[in-house]
DNA sequence: TCATGTGAACATATTCACAGCT
DNA sequence: AGCTGTGAATATGTTCACATGA
């Protein structure tokens, strides 16, 4: 299911390029999956294509949209404003898709009142306040690691049950509680191990099994 | 091998509180996985740990490292210096992790010069010198997505084999060229799917499988 | 005739449970 | 006695290939 928001995102741009009916080929081209995949992945939500011609693009996006839950309003606090914070309020692709941003909450007394992105800055203690003010159903955790627990623990007593965590650390949770990690540097270290991986078979190693100071026995 | 970092990063937070070994069942937990499955990723890397007593935390954190390519120094170079481009530049996970952040580039003339933590922001054109220079093999997009494709094109044609990407927009690329895609709006899409069904279970409602639309038969 | 939707085959990943080593 | 490393069992995910229906 992690992958509908990537369908979602291909029928935008088909939908952009004016294009109102595609197949299951096309269409898994756009994403990057096997056509196989996408199909399958598409008949778990009902059967919203029409064999013979494919689906159309307008209506599937929708009942994908509602699938997610992207026809209703999410209203979400940013908590850690510090570069990362400041670019997660700024970043466009969370307002235009249903996902509004309510409050920019820091620890750091000295930054309330500081204008980003158009809202300005709010004492973490106001936390509990602002969700039940405004239904805050998803945080986002953008503090050094060190804060992460604490700020994610407050976040859940104050009633989010849903949380994006960009501090690198793992996050305990009550149960019924979603964290989804994003870890940036995991990421360049995954891709570091590839490229290890590609540079040693480029210059003709042999995959290597041993450790090379295992020798005599 | 996607769990290596984050076990990389169980092991750092150990020695940290001064651990000097542990048990599968403990660095599982600090990790956030099952026991079972850390030993049988271990036992992928050879045999680090000793039975009847567990894990050298200094020993393994080596071995990952090795395993995982980080002692070796990283060039990496980060094209599009937006709000998120900026964060990148600034975050510490890098530069602390063996990624050096060799040149900020921007296609924006009017920007060429600016001064982003520490670095100048050098024109986009002179991508493939630097590439070169330094011995880049890691790029990060972190451009709009209209920019996106034409930046990566550029990137593996000056000889860069693995991208990260952090505009939304799936890349094409040729055999042998590794992108990694990293989504913030589709992780928050992710967590308002989850959040969306247990808003449904809590007010009672059966799990719906019938569009509600088909009513007479 | 054509492309969806899907059972069956295949592949990969996770967990169990215990033999083997310290 | 205790914990790793691992085969066997299970679960999950992907791909194939074709019956089904527009």
């Amino acid at each position: 299911m992690a992958r509908l928001p990537v369908y979602l995102r291909a029928l935008n741009s088909l939908l952009e390029a004016e294009v109102r009916s595609c197949s299951s080929e096309e269409l898994a081209t756009a994403a990057g999956v096997n056509s196989a995949k996408l199909r399958k992945d598409l008949s778990h939500l009902g059967s919203y294509g029409t064999r013979g011609v494919g689906y159309d693009v307008e209506y599937l996006r929708y009942q994908i949209s509602r699938e997610i839950g992207l026809t209703q309003d999410w209203p979400v606090v940013i908590v850690g404003i510090g570069n990362l914070g400041h670019a997660l309020a700024n970043y466009s692709g969370f307002s235009s898709r249903g996902f509004r941003t309510v409050a920019l909450l820091d620890a750091d007394d000295s930054r309330t009142g500081e204008l980003v992105a158009g809202l300005k800055i709010r004492a973490f203690r106001e936390l509990t306040a602002i969700v039940h003010e405004h239904g805050v159903a998803i945080g986002v955790i953008a503090t050094p690691a060190a804060a992460a627990q604490s700020v994610c623990d407050q976040m859940v007593s104050a009633g989010i049950r849903s949380i994006l965590n960009f501090a690198p650390t793992v996050l305990t949770v009550p149960d019924g509680v979603d964290v989804r990690m994003v870890d940036l540097s995991s990421e360049l270290q995954i891709l570091a191990y590839h490229e290890q991986r590609k540079a040693q078979l480029q210059s003709g190693d042999a995959p290597v099994v041993a450790t090379g100071s295992e020798g005599v026995a």
